[in-house]
DNA sequence: CTGAAAGCGCTAACAC
DNA sequence: GTGTTAGCGCTTTCAG
């Protein structure tokens, strides 16, 4: 019977190919000054073992981790996910790894998390808005490596910003809007206690109403965030029976809005010609629905690609200043609205 | 002007508590015998030094990672995104923190993926299906740790298994098209070369197909996966085009039977009078699309739990075995089909 | 291009 | 309940 075979370390590489636990560490690293013969033995040697590399020493000892945290609200709502994915992609062959944890809306499980993940080491932290408790600030502040904070404009911010402000992108929507003569309009949003960007959407909805001289208070609470597809349906279904005259309704997602357009299907309420309806984000969904979403690409890509290259510069010291990134949000117009 | 200040370690913490360092570690572990003052005051001086702890180290001397790592072909795709939130909330409560990573449907990339984070040392492993390099099935097998395949039900499984047959649940799907009466049935699928799972549910089309004495060659290619919502409607457009006399269509996922759905909207082509569709996974959008979608619902919530529930009995040593958990797919009939 | 010595920050193992 | 010693598996640093 085989003894509990440990796993091989570099030491019991270098005994079989005859070398220096050391120059195995540079046989393993990409660009050190290692002749090619010596390397491939050493690689065969090694493969024979059945060695792997045992990054939790190199980062010790390197005091490098090649983790670059991450967190965002939700894993399942899509424009989140692109931006993770841009941010992964990217990440990849900058050899760094992502350390990706969700906080579900949840200040409190933000902190929580940021702790978590600071304690890893990573050389960059990238979160997700601009709102956080003043542990977690606190611990940002202090972590030394780069913040960045994305998804939104903060005023203050910690460190770097890629993002976008979510009150300036509804209100160019209630201005297009006021400009095709609608003036009453309803908006359909998430509890904004808890969703930030949800609630900086409201209440751009609210003052761009305000400063066109209409009544802002069409405002129909549609459940925790993420609003699903069903949470904007019922919504619908509540503001057409509050509210029967309402011309234009303007959704805090693309799910919620493709919810509202299925309510107006099954109780043949013609979109847009007795109301018009538009989301945010420009999920696929919007693009292919009949009729087709009018919406806010606020660009999820462009964010994480913007990251992943603010971080490179960032950690080659191309850059020390404090970035402030500005996304625009563009205002897609098709069949949902007039 | 201040020197560049040091990350404070535990000694650090200990000379300002006036204790042995050995004492702070103690400090940081939940169950440890420590009385409560000096933990307190502890926790209270590392506090003040803005102290935060350093998991790399602690890693390297416990010889644990608390990493749990996964790798899913993408995460812009809802029903892998269900799983793992299911796997990262329910590795939350165990103090596990997952480290994920995509590979985008390639299985080289899948293989530099795996190496990549077994280097980190992770606790367990779980991956989404159970095709694989055969390097990357070596280093599975000699990873020591425990290796749980997902969404697939391979014949060899490398260690523990969490899914489904893919192949089985489009029969199913199939069988009730026949059993309605419907003969004429396509298939709309992505690159079979890439998406193994969805190569398994046109097998399983084909298989069922033949089995009925049915001419099985309505087979529509949609492109890449994950297959998108327009691709599953470009796909339904030349099905119509090809095979106008087709009766019914199984889509290899939601989103491109909803791109269908929409296809036959813009043409005007009745569904389900003129044609019946069908989904895979049971999105959200399946149930309140207009018609709504009949689709199978694979339970990608229930995956991520039981792989959760297996790797805590795995890791807590209350279970040795390799395990076989089956589940099973529900077929859900709604509008789109006859 | 290769090697020897030292040590990254924490904790296992053992004392008391 | 607390302290001491040693060492996890690498890589920095310095020689050669």
């Amino acid at each position: 019977m085989t003894p509990p075979r440990k796993t091989p370390t570099m030491t019991d590489v270098a005994r079989l190919a005859g070398v220096s636990p050391m120059t195995v560490s540079r046989a393993f690293k990409a660009d050190s000054s290692i002749s090619g013969a010596t390397r491939n033995a050493i690689l065969k040697a090694a493969d024979q073992l059945g060695y792997v590399f045992d990054s939790t020493a190199s980062n010790l000892r390197s005091q490098k981790t090649d983790f670059v945290a991450v967190t965002i609200p939700s894993i399942n709502t899509a424009n989140f996910a692109d931006t993770v994915r841009a941010l992964s992609d990217g990440l990849k062959p900058r050899g760094l790894q992502m350390l990706l944890g969700t906080t579900d809306y949840d200040m409190a499980e933000e902190e929580r998390l940021i702790e978590q993940l600071l304690r890893r080491r990573p050389e960059a932290i990238v979160v997700t808005g601009g709102n956080h408790t003043p542990r977690a600030r606190r611990l940002l502040e202090n972590a030394g490596i780069p913040v960045i904070e994305t998804w939104d404009l903060p005023e203050t911010p910690i460190d770097h910003v890629v993002g976008f402000s979510n009150a300036l992108a509804v209100r160019g929507m209630v201005d297009h809007f006021v400009t095709k003569g609608l003036t009453r309009i309803a908006f359909i949003g998430g509890d904004t206690s808890r969703d930030t960007r949800g609630a900086d959407r409201r209440s751009g909805f609210v003052a761009a109403m305000a400063a066109h001289g209409l009544d802002p208070s069409r405002l129909v609470a549609a459940g925790p965030p993420p609003v699903s597809m069903r949470a904007g349906a019922d919504a619908m279904a509540r503001l057409l029976q509050d509210h029967p005259d309402t011309e234009a309704v303007i959704c805090v997602s693309d799910l919620s809005a493709f919810g509202a357009l299925t309510e107006c299907q099954r109780r043949g309420v013609p979109v847009p010609d007795h109301i018009s309806i538009a989301g945010f984000g420009d999920d696929e969904i919007a693009g292919i629905s009949v009729p087709s979403l009018t919406t806010i690409n606020p660009h999820p890509r462009d964010i994480g690609s913007q990251v992943v290259a603010l971080i490179g510069d960032l950690l080659d010291g191309k850059r020390t200043d404090a970035a402030r990134i500005v996304i625009s949000p563009d205002l897609i117009l098709r069949q949902s609205s007039l």
